[in-house]
DNA sequence: ATTGGCACTCGGCCTAACAGAGTGCTAATA
DNA sequence: TATTAGCACTCTGTTAGGCCGAGTGCCAAT
């Protein structure tokens, strides 16, 4: 049997390189691409009847599908699954668009919150899609100073500083007043105990010192640290998620239909479902991409994703993407991603 | 002349008895309304004839005009004005729904930002449109506690807090570095001095030391004068606006076309633009309406804003509303609005 | 002042006809 | 054996015509 047999169930090369060819034209126009079209754009001289063979092997593989009998081949989940992995030629971006996007991102002058809504702003204008950046696993942040102020109706304003100038502040509710004076006391204990400190540890200590404190402290003493508990807590959870550029979908409505759209909307707005699935690609090296339909989320039919995580100092704190129609030109957007992620990572290094 | 002559320029009371009929069916069906259909809602036993001679008056004055030849009627800008002015009457609400709403506003704990997110919520899901929240002028605050922090490379973490237990911090960049100790004096010194003043005095103060003290103090002081200074400014000026809801407006997308509701979307993103607008409803009283076209905005083109200000102890701090096609049911969204801003108010005050 | 009647108009819907694009298959070809 | 030309077929989108229904404006009658 010869190398390229079509009946072979591995798709041959000259299969892959038309499928390459019609996914890439259907990228650009969105239209089913028809054997003509497809005969002219790649470079072989072939008549279409020619290309009309190969495109039923393909369609039997299951790798492209037609809309109606005299349509064009338009692209399936898995045809895009095989050009993503095996077939696209990404396009580096030449200098003066690098240049452009680190510019961009030194501007919001180190403030972690202002970068993480520029580095979205600039991947949603780029792309002319939705960018979205998370950060979950925070910095690695140590103790700096806590303050408790008194308030009325026994609450408590706890406010909690880091080493990197990051402020947390939470109302603490406790089941009996105190005075200045008792708070005062108990933030020098924890602040001459902890200064300095990894948060991590501060965590661990304040809850074994909790277990063992009982005889040795005094009331107010266990009181401290059972605030200093929460807040610390409560400064870890906060997980963040900035997406820019929503807007930009609205032009792939027609696609779409209106009601997904909406539903779309509505997760971003929500967000916790999207730092969900983002959070799956926390432990992956490198651009990642994801096909909507792949997952069960009926949120994301049509749509795709393209992210890659970001360091702070080495260690991976978040990912940073592009959500856009499963129609996008990943060539141009994978590098853009990739990019912009290294200089991220960069920028927050700084600091 | 006969009292109701149609030659008169004054709309007359049955002209008036149409037109509220007009407006009321064309609220609840969106299609242009008939001489026939508008002859059966109206209580008066007349014949289509008359009421298309009616409609002819309307039209030419004005306050209906129909697409094409054989539809019905439509009402114009002007006859949506004058149905909101006096036509209207809105429908008080049942107990129920009043208590519905004063039990969701309560559930935010007092807690400012999440009391008036939840407002928001509550305005977009009880009218299914887009619901808007503004705090503007901010609730009269006092001074209570200030605190500096040393940062790297020349730069201070002020950290204000309020009497209401409303925590501000901001990076400033000095043009020296500042021991711990010099910046805990500063502290120290300010907030002796200001300790339970009026934000507003704090400010006043600070800048009149600031003029007539160079030769009184000495270097630090004179900085933690400019640092104080800056901080209570940016307390200030933060300005908030929450919308909620807005993917409701998308059921009106066949209505208002795509592209304005992309415009409208950015403009909710954005903020700034929305913000301002309803400011210019802080002065007044009670229930305003304001339909898209009178301004010249052209983002609001087919939308109406329907709001009410609302106080923190009598006075005022902010706008509240609902942004929803100019087609909307005003006879219960006016209510609406309106209790909510009282219930708003009325929580508020409590703290 | 109101009404019934009538001619007229216009949008929406259905149908038929047609052009265009593309396919699958078969037979010829290199 | 791989490729090609040719042909019949299918499906979409558009266009034109016809019809129905809803509604109007006007006139004459009440």
């Amino acid at each position: 049997m010869a190398k390229n047999s079509f009946s072979d169930t591995v798709v041959s090369d000259r299969a892959q390189h038309f499928l390459k060819a019609l996914i890439e034209r259907y990228i650009r126009d969105g239209q089913p691409v028809g054997s003509r079209t497809l005969a002219k754009d790649t470079g072989l001289d072939l008549s279409p009847a020619t290309i009309r063979n190969v495109m039923a092997d393909l369609e039997e593989m299951g790798l492209v599908s037609s809309p109606h009998t005299s349509a064009g081949r338009v692209p399936t989940i898995t045809g895009y699954r095989m050009f993503i992995d095996s077939l696209l030629t990404v396009q580096n971006l030449n200098n003066q668009e690098v240049e452009k996007i680190r510019k961009e991102l030194m501007l919001g002058g180190g403030e972690s919150a202002e970068v993480l809504k520029s580095a979205s702003q600039l991947l949603s204008g780029v792309t002319h899609m939705a960018g979205v950046v998370t950060l979950t696993r925070r910095d690695k942040t140590s103790f700096r100073q806590i303050e408790f102020l008194p308030l009325s109706d026994r609450r408590v304003l706890a406010i909690l500083v880091t080493e990197g100038g990051e402020v947390h502040n939470r109302i603490l509710h406790t089941h009996r007043d105190f005075n200045r004076a008792e708070l005062d006391q108990a933030a020098n204990f924890l602040n001459k105990s902890f200064a300095g400190f990894d948060m991590e540890v501060v965590r661990q200590r304040v809850l074994q010192q909790l277990n063992d404190a009982r005889e040795h402290f005094d009331q107010v003493m266990t009181n401290a640290l059972t605030m200093a508990g929460e807040i610390v807590n409560a400064s870890e959870a906060k997980e963040d998620c900035v997406i820019a550029g929503q807007t930009n979908l609205m032009e792939f409505a027609e696609l779409s239909g209106l009601e997904q759209l909406r539903k779309l909307f509505d997760a971003f707005t929500e967000k916790r479902e999207i730092l969900h699935l983002l959070d799956q690609f926390l432990d992956a090296e490198g651009v990642q991409i994801f096909i909507g339909e792949e997952s069960g989320y009926q949120l994301l039919n049509g749509c795709s994703v393209v992210t890659a995580p970001y360091q702070v100092n080495e260690e991976v704190v978040g990912v940073l993407g592009v959500i856009g129609p499963t129609r996008m030109d990943y060539e141009r957007v994978i590098p853009v991603v990739d990019i912009t992620a290294k200089i991220l990572s960069a920028v927050l290094k700084k600091h």
